[in-house]
DNA sequence: GTCAGTGCAAACTTTTTGCAACTAC
DNA sequence: GTAGTTGCAAAAAGTTTGCACTGAC
C-alpha cells in the first residue's frame, strides 16, 4: 500500500470512528491525522506541533493536539510510548509489528522485528483480559556507548598507572 | 530467601556499588533502599516519600529520592517503568521475571508470569546491543471494565428504544 | 578540612483544565 | 441555534536545578 493510499484509508477509519462516537469532523483533526501519517518513526507533541506549523502551515494549539491524539489512540490509529521524559507516539495502521531497543545510556531507540517473538507474545493466553496491543522494550547499552565506555575505562586505567 | 535476607544482600550489593563508584554511604541512601525493599509491587516517588515519612519516620527530600533512585537503577537493584503519568519503580533483586498487563481504561496494572514468553524474549538475538533488562507491557481492557462497558452499552440501547 | 550529598525552594517541562470564542451539525 | 471544539492562558503534576548547609571520608 502506498503512502497516499494509507492516508486515505486511515482518514476513512477516523471518519467512521468520529461518526460512531458522535464527534465532529473538524479540519484540525484531519490535518493532525495527515501530518502524523507523514511522519516515519516516533514523535512527541512538540515535534508534531512544529511540523504542523512549519510544513503543513496549519497552526493548531497544543491542547488540540493532546485532545486529538487521544481520539486517534482510541481509534487504533496511533500508539503511545513512554520512554524518556515526554510521551512518544507513532502511527500504527499498516505498520509492521516491531519491538524497541532502548539504550539506557544515550537514550537512543531502535526498532527491530522478530517474528518468533511476535508469535510468542500474541499466543500468550491472558486470563480475563482482552488484548488490544503491546509494547516490548529492551533496555541495554548500544554498541556506540559500549565502545565509548571501553575507551573511557582504558583511559582511566592509564591515568591510575601514572 | 526470606525478606530480611534479601534486604541484607541488597544492602551489601549497594555498598559495593557505592564503593566502586566513589559515592558516599549516607544513612539516607540505606533508608531508601530498605524502604523500597519493603514495598511489594510498583510505587512512585510520591508514595515512597509518604511511606518513608509515615512508617520509617525518616524524612528525606524528594530531590534525594530522585538522586538515589538513579543510583539504585544503575546498581541493578531497582527498575523503572513509565506507564500512566508518573514514573513507577519496583525492586528488581530476587524477583521473578514478570510481565505487565495494563488496562487502558482504568489504568490498573497486573503482573503475570509466563516462562515460554520469558524464554522467547531472552533467546532473541540482538545485534550490537548488550541486554540488561526488558519490559513487556500488554494493553487491553480488563474484565471489570469490560463488564462495565457492556452494562453501559445495554443502558444506552434501552434509552434509544424509549 | 574537603567536597559529595542533602534539603529547600525555585525553575522547568509536560500535560491538563477553565473559559470565551468559534463552528460543525 | 446549540453543543462540541478550539485556542489561550493559567494551573497542575512531575522532575530537575541552584545554592547554602551538613556530614562522610
Amino acid at each position: 500500500m502506498d503512502s497516499q493510499n494509507v492516508k486515505d484509508t486511515v482518514k476513512q477509519i477516523f471518519t467512521e470512528y468520529l461518526n460512531a462516537h458522535g464527534h465532529r469532523k473538524t479540519p484540525e483533526r484531519y490535518a493532525i491525522l495527515d501530518t502524523i501519517y507523514s511522519i516515519d518513526g516516533h514523535f512527541d507533541i512538540d515535534t508534531l506541533y512544529s511540523l504542523m506549523a512549519d510544513h503543513e502551515n496549519f497552526r493548531v494549539s497544543r491542547a488540540t493536539l493532546y485532545n486529538t491524539i487521544i481520539l486517534l489512540i482510541n481509534a487504533r490509529l496511533v500508539i503511545k510510548h513512554q520512554f524518556g521524559n515526554s510521551s512518544q507516539y507513532e502511527k500504527s495502521y499498516n505498520r509492521d509489528t516491531h519491538h524497541h531497543q532502548i539504550c539506557t545510556q544515550c537514550g537512543k531507540v531502535t526498532e527491530f522485528q522478530n517474528e518468533d517473538l511476535q508469535r510468542a507474545i500474541e499466543q500468550t493466553k491472558l486470563s480475563r483480559f482482552s488484548l488490544s496491543h503491546y509494547s516490548l522494550y529492551i533496555y541495554g547499552i548500544c554498541s556506540k556507548c559500549e565502545r565509548a565506555n571501553r575507551k573511557k575505562m582504558k583511559n582511566n586505567i592509564q591515568k591510575k598507572e601514572k
